[in-house]
DNA sequence: CAGAATCCGTTAGGATACTG
DNA sequence: CAGTATCCTAACGGATTCTG
């Protein structure tokens, strides 16, 4: 790894590695739905109150982008009235859990750092 | 972990975490430049023939952003004609090492799943 | 409740040209 | 080489209204 072409090679990779996965998950929300999706919340309003600051259009869309990057689905249950929609994690979801534990790690640690003082630190369970 | 109550505070918490990381991470560029910048490319010139697609003005303004955050110095040296400016990775840019991985681990294993065929994949050393 | 439709403002960021 | 200065547009996303 020492070796500058390698290295090369190396930075190569991961500039187009990163590159597909902002793809995917970049922009504002499409994470933040993730985390909201996987800790259990299932529903439209649900979402949109427990994500804050995001519109019901912003939230259909980036649905319907996680739908079909299969990160959920949308899971109508159509035997109850009114009709009951549900957005579930897939399977492939659970792919996401380092990332976000990844990031989340950081952005707290590094509001400590710029503020000076800690929030209540959630540990990792996994 | 399996109480709702404390899931509901790892999710607030997971959410403002990493809004807070996204704020100095997020956007289409300020990774991608720190990957290179790690992976030993300091010159303006040379990051922005090593990123593909940046323009002067962009690269400009996201490095003078990744200096305010602490994770790149703007380093002159002023002996040398015609003057030579780098930029160069903090020791806290280390912290992102994690990160990088971990996104461009997802993002290669996500276009393999896509497209089938995978790309030569570099190993992480840490 | 779960959205779609419409309208519209902001802005990230692209293209190009220019400078010390 | 290392940027800055303009200009410009596509996309992001906020607000509001409407609907089955």
């Amino acid at each position: 790894m020492e070796n500058p072409d390698s290295r090369e090679v190396k930075c190569t990779a991961q500039l187009s590695a990163v590159e597909d996965a902002m793809y995917v998950l970049g922009g504002k929300w499409k994470l933040r739905i993730m985390i909201a999706v996987v800790n259990g919340h299932h529903r439209f309003n649900e979402l949109q109150r427990r994500i804050n600051g995001i519109s019901a259009r912003v939230l259909s869309t980036e649905l319907k982008s996680l739908e079909l990057n299969g990160l959920v689905t949308r899971a109508v249950k159509a035997d109850q009235t009114p009709v009951v929609v549900e957005y579930l994690p897939t399977e492939y979801a659970a792919t996401l859990k380092e990332i976000v534990a990844v990031l989340s790690d950081w952005g707290s640690s590094h509001k400590r750092r710029i503020t000076g003082k800690g929030e209540a630190l959630v540990a990792r369970e996994d």
